[in-house]
DNA sequence: GACCAGGCACATC
DNA sequence: GATGTGCATGGT
């Protein structure tokens, strides 16, 4: 049996020689990457362009704009994204956290360490686990590994761990085994999406799986 | 028409 | 700590 180190570093060799790099996350600024963030909660990216488009025509796609833009308006904008009226609060949230928790400055979150960071993130209704660690890693870059459903079906289909972990315990397993590198964490979360696009859906979809001779693998019952 | 998506908060047991 | 539910549009 191989370490687990050498596992992961496998599947994410097999992921990178197939697919290659990602070019995560696209987003040309750093808030456009904190809106994508929560826009994509639960939902497909094309929908998220939608609504990122609607932002950045009106030129709200930035935090004074989305402090300021009437609730109901933002919703409006935001609805191809799916739960518009649940993610504009979260935006505006998220606004009001830059704004009045670091006067928008990203000096002074750059001088932040990434546990208060997280803490802080944390504490803004509408950023959970994922979204908080998907910030960090792609607009602040700080090396922290997104775990997702994705991920959760890579690991649990895999038998790499027990069905239904908890996103600590598959964050650990990464933060556990691999070298803390933003390049490789950045890939590793992108491919595993990727591959998970292409060959996680529905069960039939699942051969072909590019891990198949790399790992021993059951069949994968949906959600 | 069903099923799914780059989650999260909140209620309840 | 585990489980269930609401949130909602657009693609397949």
């Amino acid at each position: 049996m191989k370490s687990t180190r050498l596992l992961l570093m496998s599947i994410y060799g097999r992921l990178y020689e197939r697919y290659g790099p990602q070019g995560w996350w696209p987003g040309v600024t750093k808030t456009e990457i904190m809106v994508g963030a929560v826009l994509t909660q639960n939902t497909g990216w094309k929908n998220v362009v939608k609504a990122m488009d609607n932002l950045k025509k009106y030129k709200l796609l930035n935090y004074n704009g989305l402090y300021s833009v009437k609730l109901g308006r933002l919703a409006s904008l935001i609805r191809p994204s799916g739960y518009y009226r649940l993610k504009a609060k979260r935006l505006k949230n998220m606004a009001r956290f830059m704004k009045e928790g670091f006067g928008n400055n990203w000096k002074c979150i750059h001088d932040t360490p990434t546990d208060i960071l997280r803490e802080r993130l944390m504490g803004v209704n509408g950023i959970g686990d994922e979204t908080a660690d998907s910030i960090l890693l792609y607009a602040l870059d700080r090396p922290v590994f997104v775990a997702d459903l994705y991920t959760k079906r890579l690991l649990t289909r895999h038998k790499i761990l027990n069905s239904e972990p908890r996103y600590e315990e598959m964050q650990n397993l990464f933060h556990g085994h691999l070298p803390k590198s933003l390049k490789l964490y950045n890939e590793y979360h992108a491919l595993i999406v990727r591959v998970g696009h292409e060959h996680c859906r529905k069960t039939p979809r699942c051969r072909g799986c590019p891990l198949d001779d790399l790992l021993p693998h059951v069949a994968h019952r949906g959600r």
